[in-house]
DNA sequence: ATTATCTATAGATCTATAGATAATGC
DNA sequence: ATTATCTATAGATCTATAGATAATGC
């Protein structure tokens, strides 16, 4: 009996389920979430729309499913992050723009009213802080060279990192992401080299 | 003759569509460009959907208002600019998150593909950049205190002030956006006070 | 005459439900 | 039996056009 016969009904389930959340991800950076239809994301799995509800009852299940891939992407324990982790984040993320755009367009329709993903940016942002706030205690301690704390800092830290990515997405070939956020991080305390 | 009735046809019509740019700003806060209807924006000013067509042809021909009445605000000179008077534009944008609510929900959906904002905002942080590295360079001259040109500060300034909206409009109590962007000016090379 | 506004309506969508049919797995 | 998928369809919207009616301004 070959490999694929003891694939049960289960596996090849979540595996139908996973490739709806990557068609949604592609649908919402083009579209936004409001703007993407079931139908859409249906076609690219090549299912009609009611069968795609086969599998999310509705279209916010979908939603969820897609947060909640992005939560494992973070999957790196905080407290294993290095401030010289930080430019390699961008660095790569320079190079994933379809990802950046379905999160970015997300962020922007999360300050609506009643947006599903409010929630979910509000209580992420708070989280990235702290996290933050504890990556540059490690590297500074109490104080960095600046005199700011680790807490008043890391929320800047979180604002150019989202502010660099939508203007990289508008105009790619303006700014260069990996190269400002690296010039952030030396603001941040770190000797100035070659400038 | 009392002055109401020497107001001309034309000068009631242009103060019809302010109204109706002012609905649209705020249903778009609430819904963004591709969540609002013309139907909740011609309510928002007592007439039917389309008595609103009677002034703008299109829905993008509001949203084409609403982005030119933006440009209208910062009719400020960007050679009257100083580095002092960010702090105070900041500190008054954190009092009126309706309009940074508009504005971020719109730059989030303008990422998306053939966005009717996107060639707008592209076209605007260019500026937005120019103008910012010409304040930084009469402030600091060709280099910062830190090493840094003004040219390659610039997005980083600008990306700090969007950042920090979507910060502050999720959640506003975490969030002291003027004083963290105080911070931001601080760490471009500003004396430390009180930290 | 022109301007402001309305009713009626076409034509597209969109989400979600109901229920049928075919395929899979104990 | 359960799972996967489809067709049919209800019920809401949404934008935009057509054309009527009332009010305003030379």
């Amino acid at each position: 009996m070959p490999y694929g016969d003891a694939m049960n009904a289960r596996v090849r389930s979540e595996e139908r389920r996973a490739e709806i959340v990557r068609a949604a991800l592609e649908v919402i950076a083009e579209r936004g979430y409001r703007g993407a239809s079931l139908a859409a994301v249906a076609e690219r799995v090549g299912l009609t729309q009611q069968g795609l509800l086969h599998y999310f009852p509705t279209k916010e299940a979908v939603l969820v499913a897609v947060l909640k891939e992005r939560d494992q992407w973070d999957a790196v324990p905080a407290t294993q992050w290095r401030v010289d982790l930080l430019a390699s984040l961008v660095e790569y993320n320079a190079m994933r723009p379809g990802i950046i755009q379905t999160f970015s367009a997300l962020l922007g329709e999360s300050v609506t009213e009643g947006h599903p993903a409010r929630a979910y940016f509000t209580e992420r942002y708070r989280q990235v802080r702290e996290s933050m706030a504890a990556v540059l205690r490690t590297a500074y301690g109490d104080r960095l060279p600046n005199g700011l704390t680790p807490e008043r800092t890391a929320p800047l830290l979180v604002a150019v990192m989202d502010g660099l990515q939508y203007q990289w997405l508008l105009d790619p070939d303006s700014v260069d992401m990996p190269a400002a956020f690296r010039d952030f991080l030396t603001l941040l305390g770190e000797e100035a080299e070659e400038l």
